[in-house]
DNA sequence: AATATTGTTCGTAATTTTGCAAACAACTAA
DNA sequence: TTAGTTGTTTGCAAAATTACGAACAATATT
């Protein structure tokens, strides 16, 4: 069995998955929800909400703003937080479009292995 | 500041992270578009579309099945693989209704820092 | 100036992920 | 029986992820 080793994965492939590994962790999650939920609010008030360190919550919260899903702004002496509205209805959009493809029948494989 | 450290993230979150991560990564994702375009297909058909050794495909399948988004069923010599319905509707529901929260205005926070 | 608050960064450790080649198992064909 | 096909598993290495406490920077307060 051969497997071709000269393509490359396609930009929109690359950048669902890059929003679906932003989402990939419960903490990342609860972020997210938090701050839909919400016009904005401050690190600290994030921070509450999630049972990890708060050292912890800034790499998350970094990884997020990576992804281009939140923004983060300096108001001293604290930061205020928000989600990036462009981004997240391209995230949005990129997942629709990911999951309108497939018509619900019976799976063609019975068994799960 | 105290980050309280006695939560959880509850059960509807994880699911929505664990859905997330088996699809953060470009080739599960091929893998996932690929499957969804057809009933099924076999384990070489989805290995001829991945620029990645078939031990890598192999194991990125395995993950995509821990998660429950596909199936595999073994037909002497070859394995076909296809999506798991019932899932992939669980997953398609679970990010629309992440999404859904958010109305798009105008982003509270200006700057990406 | 000294202290308190807020949040990031650093240093470190444990675990997970990604990837490949080689070995292997299971079935088919010659 | 021997050889070929198909796909998984194993063993290994490199890199990324997750997590924390401590140190730090920046601002505000006393």
């Amino acid at each position: 069995m051969i497997c071709q080793k000269n393509k490359e994965y396609g930009i929109d492939t690359e950048e669902l998955a890059r929003f679906a590994k932003a989402m990939g962790h419960p903490a990342r999650i609860k972020i997210l929800q938090f701050l839909s939920s919400l016009d904005s609010c401050f690190f600290g008030d994030i921070c509450q909400e999630l049972p990890i360190a708060k050292a912890t919550v800034s790499q998350h919260l970094s990884e997020l703003k990576d992804a281009g899903l939140i923004r983060g702004e300096i108001e001293p002496p604290k930061v205020r937080y928000c989600i990036d509205k462009g981004n997240w209805e391209k995230a949005k959009s990129d997942f629709q479009d990911f999951f309108k493809k497939l018509e619900p029948k019976e799976n063609s494989c019975l068994s799960k292995m």
